[in-house]
RNA sequence: CGGAGUGUAGCGCAGUCUGGUAGCGCACCUGCUUCGGGAGCAGGGGGUCGGAGGUUCGAAUCCUCUCACUCCGACCA
């Protein structure tokens, strides 16, 4: 992409209503704009980074065997009536009328719609399953704040196992759990799991994901251990069921809590003084096993082999999509703007021609831009006439991982400068060599 | 929902007390000089002053009502 045909409205000032980094960065690199509170319009740069997180969460539902559906944003009240959460849910959930006078409501959440829909389903020899879709909620926070951190209306995955047994249910419980680790490593992220509330929502094993950061909404204690575990490598064949239920364990023996959650006694039995660490964490992700609470009163039963009927055993899995772009940032920036990791950064690299206009510089640039295309990979190219000062503010800015920078200075040696985003390195590579080192 | 504030050009702000031609910085446009970490000079464009009503010869400014947004607290993926 050529910075001068792109839609990049970079903003050289802060804006004054963002405190805190994730909200400043986004606004200021022009991510998204505010349209009303705690709703965002998502634009060319943050929209890139949105679909690449929700790609990352779609392909490790999909490898954890979860099925992808999409269900509607407007949900008729009367499902919500019948689970008994219409009353309960409270003035969070935004409620509207249709031209008939109809109840309806923006869905803060799907599981009647789900288990509804799941009804159609009639015998055992059918389960287990689960279903996720990722769509925009609704929830009318009293107080919206921190940019996408916490708005009103946002982009979350929310998954629903279906199993015949409480055993079964667990399984497919532990299946997310795992699945959940991968997805937030995959990012660059390390979501340390903590046991949690399981809340309005109800049921009995319940996990948030949190990812540390100061800006982070509630207090959480942990075990050092957690940073030195292998992150990255969750290959696992989620049929074994001993072997994801190992895994679970290891991570969940541990100790990890949210203030809400915290034993200070507990804390310090388990945890030796040198190992224990408290911050202030992000929650990103939630999955609760709540068994009958909806298929009870939905009548969402299915026959056993046994020949009898029993409400299928369900929990609820998400992750917010959308609060994932803030809370990447939030962990990964600096002084100078944000600092992507590579599998969702809106773009591979910034090509910084430094002398647009000068035949040679130009000629140089447009080699290794096509040249890159051509070969798959996600190039920002700064074509623009600007001074280099101000292209080298806005690259940092915009935190894209690598930075090819190119001058007469260095043409007339025949190199480039690369740079490193995250390190700061920098290394002349000549410029034949440059299109090599970025195809994978 | 309690408390505190703010709405004036794309962004940040002054002007409001004490009514009298709507301003400043950045950004933007034109030209010249610059050109490896947010350049300089000259010229220029852009505003229903959040909205409605009222007072007045005259309202960004005073009065009434209203809407929106921000921050602190309680609450939350």
């Amino acid at each position: 992409m050529r910075i001068s045909q792109y839609f990049m409205p970079i903003l050289r000032d802060d804006p004054k209503e963002a405190e805190i980094a994730s909200h400043r960065l986004m606004l200021r690199s022009g991510m998204i704009r505010q349209e009303a509170a705690g709703s965002y319009s998502w634009l060319p740069m943050g929209f890139r980074v949105l679909k690449k997180i929700e790609q990352i969460v779609r392909e490790e539902q999909d490898r954890a065997g979860a099925i992808e559906v999409l269900m509607p944003t407007i949900q008729s009240a009367d499902l919500w009536k019948k689970s008994g959460r219409y009353n309960a849910y409270g003035p969070e959930m935004l409620r509207i009328r249709d031209r008939h006078d109809r109840d309806m409501l923006y869905g803060p959440t799907n599981e009647e719609m789900i288990t509804d829909i799941f009804r159609s389903v009639q015998s055992y020899k059918d389960l287990p399953r689960n279903l996720y879709h990722i769509q925009w909620k609704f929830r009318d926070e009293v107080r919206p704040r921190f940019g996408v951190m916490r708005g009103r209306e946002f982009l979350m995955k929310d998954a629903y196992s279906f199993d015949l047994d409480r055993e079964a249910g667990q399984h497919s419980y532990n299946k997310m759990f795992v699945a959940y680790l991968r997805t937030f490593a995959r990012m660059g992220l390390k979501a340390v799991p903590m046991r949690a509330e399981t809340g309005p929502i109800g049921g009995k094993d319940s996990h948030e994901f949190l990812i540390l950061a100061d800006t982070g909404e509630s207090e959480v204690f942990f075990d050092r251990d957690f940073y030195d575990m292998d992150w990255s490598n969750f290959d696992i064949d989620y049929d074994d069921v001993g072997k994801v239920a190992k895994l679970v364990d290891d991570f969940t023996s541990k100790y990890a809590a949210t203030d809400e959650k915290h034993d200070k006694a507990e804390f310090e039995q388990r945890v030796p003084e040198a190992r224990r660490l408290t911050g202030r964490g992000i929650e990103v992700g939630h999955i609760f096993f709540f068994g009958t609470k909806y298929s009870e009163p939905l009548g969402c039963l299915v026959q056993g082999p046994d020949g009898k009927q029993v409400p299928v055993q369900s929990g609820s899995y998400g992750i917010g999509v959308s609060r994932l772009v803030g809370g990447i940032i939030e962990a990964s920036h600096d002084e100078n703007g944000i600092i992507w990791p590579e599998p969702v950064a809106p773009f591979k690299l910034g090509l910084i021609n430094l002398k647009a206009g000068d035949a040679e510089t130009d000629q140089a640039c447009e080699k290794i831009y096509r040249g890159l295309a051509a070969k798959g990979v996600e190039v920002l190219y700064d074509d623009t006439d600007e001074r280099p000062g101000g292209k080298f503010k806005v690259m940092d800015l915009i935190g894209l991982p690598w930075q090819v920078i190119i001058g007469p200075r260095g043409l007339k040696d025949g190199i480039a400068e690369v740079k490193n985003r995250k390190t700061g390195e920098r290394s002349n590579v000549p410029l034949a060599d440059i299109i090599g080192r970025f195809s994978n």
